[in-house]
DNA sequence: CTGAAAGCGCTAACAT
DNA sequence: ATGTTAGCGCTTTCAG
């Protein structure tokens, strides 16, 4: 079996009280005692559990990552960046992937808590506000990543989507596009829409018409990008330049581009927003609104830690600006 | 404070051991006291600790998975099928990213063991093959994905590689290609290896000349096979077709592609493996050797919760079979 | 059918 | 400087 405690005890014949102390380091021990136990220790193997320990009010050292699909490559990669910050720092991550419904989300907090997580990392959206009030109100630390609830009083890292989207149109009008379609996701998602409102602001500062029509929502996906993007571009007047709200829409903007035998970006200009690696990866690369992904994740983990520690200071909300990373996709417009 | 057993016990007037009972399914209560329990329960929100069971031997319902990267397409796509079918069984999983690095592999498999975690999936590189075996003889279960090792009693869940290497040669050498590149992972990669001897295999077969300076060896990023390609490429008789084994090294391939010039299908076949998000992704859309990953998923947690449960019969070995998708980026020689 | 009591491995007063 | 002891929340004999 493991050594435990005990084990350690009797061989360095003391109690086990002093093996916890030098475990923890905490209290006095003499030196040579202390250097006996930990060579006892290890010549034992000892690993102390972390259930036990748990058990006694203690930290799991383990932190709940509620994504919407850890397939995404977006939270995929903010994953990571949670991930390395957390090893850093002693903590394990546990992935759930929500899909966006409430009904997971529910069940996986609940798991959660019943595996006393120390804290959790939320960047999936939650229609139903009072989850989240709940779940606060058991003064589990919580942090909101990539997704805000304003009126919540919840610590909260986000890119500023409006800024983001501001960019993205600024970038378009700069290069002389007037009629600029715009795919998003379904209005309920707030970052999308706030992307969406900085972009329409930007346009009429510029005095470009918005066109309720060059206007989409749809989910996430791939394939409903590249929906819409058809729907856009078969239209009368079709835009010469397309927004689209994530990696994903874009890649699917793309795709309906070549299906209609549209030249990118000499006959459409496409800016998307994340900078994944999709971004990187298509033909041509992505014109994109970056977000910090692993600035992002190295500051949620910080935040948690901190809130769990005591040390936190007051709720707080941390917006981290985008930048526009200018790729192939996009190009002067030439009339 | 959070409800305990003991709470749910006085409030229903009966021992601890009673509602722990009912809590399990065990031993026999009477109908009347068992529903009175359960209302209780609900009343209280009671949530039993996952810690304190633990302690007392049972399950921690929690699985750690290693990969090299969780923001590898490959890894989150295989990622989610093991969370989705973690969850149907009642199962967390703790995501490590071990960058291929023994160090992190030996660091996080101590960390999980301390965390008592149920089973381990190990779906990254090892080079020492003493940290694996050194695991199993501690009895906790474990199941390779993945990667092999034969020569260890593991359970072990793998798509066939060779076979793989194999559909894709003969894709290409039916297309009418015989000069023919290869970019594979670095050598001690096994499924890469064996990819690659299955596609030699073939093209002997075909009676296409090997010509060692047509295989190429490095990471799995994209940028190592952009370079890769760049050289097969820029050889005095380039080949007619690439086979990458994986779509990472493809994408590169297609971008090296692109840098010179070059179409892909026309002037450039291109075959990869794996079909992540990025086969479907690129322009053109690659051909691909698909790895059933939602499977290997389910098969994979399957197995290792069998091995807990006792239920599990000897060591296994499955290896699934993969298939080739034809896509975009292959097409027949024209000469 | 139900309860008393002994642990699981560790921490944290409180003594010594 | 070190030891004693009482839990933490739950499971599991073993009695009743």
């Amino acid at each position: 079996m493991k050594a435990t405690i005990y084990d350690v005890a009797k061989e360095a014949g003391v109690s086990i009280a002093t093996v916890s102390k030098v475990l923890n380091g905490k209290g006095k021990i003499s030196v040579e005692t202390r250097e006996a136990i930990l060579a006892i220790m290890d010549r034992l193997d000892y690993q102390p559990s972390v259930i036990a320990s748990a058990l006694t009010g203690k930290r799991t050292f383990t932190l709940g990552l509620l994504v919407p699909d850890i397939s995404n490559p977006f939270f995929s990669e903010i994953a990571r960046a949670i991930e390395d910050q957390g090893e850093q720092l002693g903590y394990s991550v546990m992935m759930c992937s929500t899909d966006n419904k409430d009904e997971k989300v529910e069940r996986y907090i609940a798991l959660l808590q019943q595996k006393k997580v120390d804290g959790i990392i939320i960047a999936t959206g939650i229609d139903n506000k009072e989850i989240l009030e709940q779940l606060l109100s058991k003064g589990i630390p919580v942090v909101l990543l990539a997704r805000d609830m304003p009126l919540v009083a919840v610590n909260t890292v986000v890119v500023d989507d409006y800024v983001g989207g501001c960019l993205a149109a600024s970038h378009l009008l700069e290069l002389g596009h007037r009629r600029i379609g715009i795919i998003g996701e379904r209005e309920k998602v707030r970052s999308s829409r706030e992307r969406v409102r900085g972009f329409r602001q930007t346009m009429e500062e510029y005095g470009a018409a918005f066109v309720p029509e060059h206007l989409k929502h749809c989910d996430y996906k791939v394939e409903d990008g590249k929906i819409k993007a058809l729907e856009l571009l078969q239209a009368d007047e079709p835009p010469t330049a397309i927004f689209a709200c994530n990696d994903m829409l874009a890649v699917g903007t793309l795709q309906a581009a070549r299906e209609l035998g549209k030249k990118v970006p000499e006959d459409l200009s496409i800016v998307s927003f994340d900078n994944t690696i999709l971004a990187a990866v298509t033909d041509p690369p992505l014109t994109t609104v970056a977000q910090p992904m692993e600035h992002m994740g190295k500051l949620v983990v910080n935040l948690i830690v901190e809130e769990l520690q005591g040390t936190a200071p007051v709720k707080q909300r941390t917006v981290l600006r985008p930048e526009l990373i200018t790729r192939e996709s996009t190009a002067a417009i030439v009339s």
